[in-house]
DNA sequence: AAGGGATAACTGGTCCGACCAGTGTGTGCT
DNA sequence: AGCACACACTGGTCGGACCAGTTATCCCTT
């Protein structure tokens, strides 16, 4: 069993590298990032991998690179994608911003009501049962290795948001899933704790109980 | 005066074609992308070029690279971000998906909603009164050249998003800003037309009245 | 003939060094 | 002082080489 390599690749260890320095604020945005030449210098390898490196930046909306011009910071809040969440999450061992919990807890039970009201408008018979089905799957792991029950319950949602027919949803819920295993306390906030709520919630999706689906949702996504 | 340069850059041309082919459906979830060197070959640009695209792909949950096996095309409904939208408006002369549209109206009403309850929540005075004012500023473009409008109106969103203190909100507003541009019916869709009914969001807003500024923000974003 | 291990032929990852192509700047001429 | 040009940056691309990990094949052993 030849073991994989644990050295972090090349092109992989300057993109962190510059990823954290952004996203915490040691270069500011609007500063120029230092050249891919220098940048080659500092980290010790070839130039092709700094731009391997930037070239993710950009496409994550970090930095914008002009030919012949300096490459140049961004502000992320202005410029990132929803996909900075994870990024933002995961940051070498810099605290992420105080307020990034919670947007995600809020997003998630915003999106979550609403796809829970459009999958009962729109999916199919199938879907529904589908959705009631792994409800049931996932009351029945509450109290149990949590491990299990988060998956169970992803896939509940999973289907839930693909029922929606809403493509945005369904993007924005990867995104969301995305930011949560590097943050266990987050993982621990959205771990549904009430067996008989998902149950509920499965129920009335698959009767097509709209208002229903809502409020259940509702009482999983943002209790109190 | 030099013009810039016309001619797209070699990598630029690799990402834009393996992408369309990808969100096309050409290349189906797991099928392997030709090797690099065959990529070069075929878009007749050094292997560099061809690295420096699929690693945009990767970053974009589009492919999966994997050292020694062969790259793969992932499904972008379950590993693409948020900021997939843009791609997929945008993508060449290939039609987008005929629910995209509709999903990108339905989130932004989503999010703007619980954004204007959030904001009248927690954003200071001074961030009011700007949302107000600028509520009035894209008020007085009704009608008017339809680009002014629409930075305004964008202008005011923005405040209310970042009012709201959510960073994910924050983050997807960029995301769904950037699939308009390229799809002038979606811009339409979503461009107000009634003075009134934006001066009636500023207002409550300005007022912290929460449940008036809600009702408002869905008149202007999911009327009907 | 079937199983298993060496190996050859792929794949991606990195390096070297060079040159092209835009930008910006400083300098010297007018 | 103002302007134009050369030079010194920046990023973009190229050619070729070699390293590293995977996969499939083929031959040897059982």
């Amino acid at each position: 069993m030849p073991r994989a390599s644990d050295a972090p690749r090349a092109s992989e260890r300057v993109h962190a590298a510059l990823r954290d320095e952004i996203l915490g604020g040691a270069l500011a945005p609007g500063a120029a990032v230092p050249s891919e030449r220098a940048l080659a210098k500092r980290f010790g390898v070839h130039r092709q991998s700094v731009r391997e490196a930037l070239k993710r930046l950009e496409q994550a909306g970090l930095v914008r690179i002009s030919h012949g011009g300096a490459t140049r910071v961004l502000d992320w809040r202005d410029s990132g994608g929803l996909e900075i969440l994870a990024d933002l999450a995961d940051a070498g061992g810099r605290e992420p911003p105080a307020e990034l919990a919670r947007s995600i807890i809020e997003m998630r039970a915003s999106i979550g009501i609403d796809a829970a009201r459009l999958c009962v408008e729109r999916a199919g018979e199938a879907e529904l049962a589908e959705v009631n089905r792994l409800a049931g799957e996932a009351a029945a792991h509450v109290g149990g290795p949590v491990e299990t029950l988060e998956e169970r319950y992803a896939a509940m949602w999973r289907t839930v948001v693909i029922g929606s027919g809403n493509l945005a949803y369904r993007l924005a819920f990867n995104s969301l899933l995305r930011a949560l295993p590097s943050r266990p306390e987050m993982a621990d906030a959205v771990r549904p704790s009430e067996a008989e709520a998902i149950r509920a919630f499965g129920a009335a999706v698959r009767a097509r109980d709209g208002g229903a689906a809502a409020s259940c949702a509702r009482e999983l996504l943002a209790p109190g």
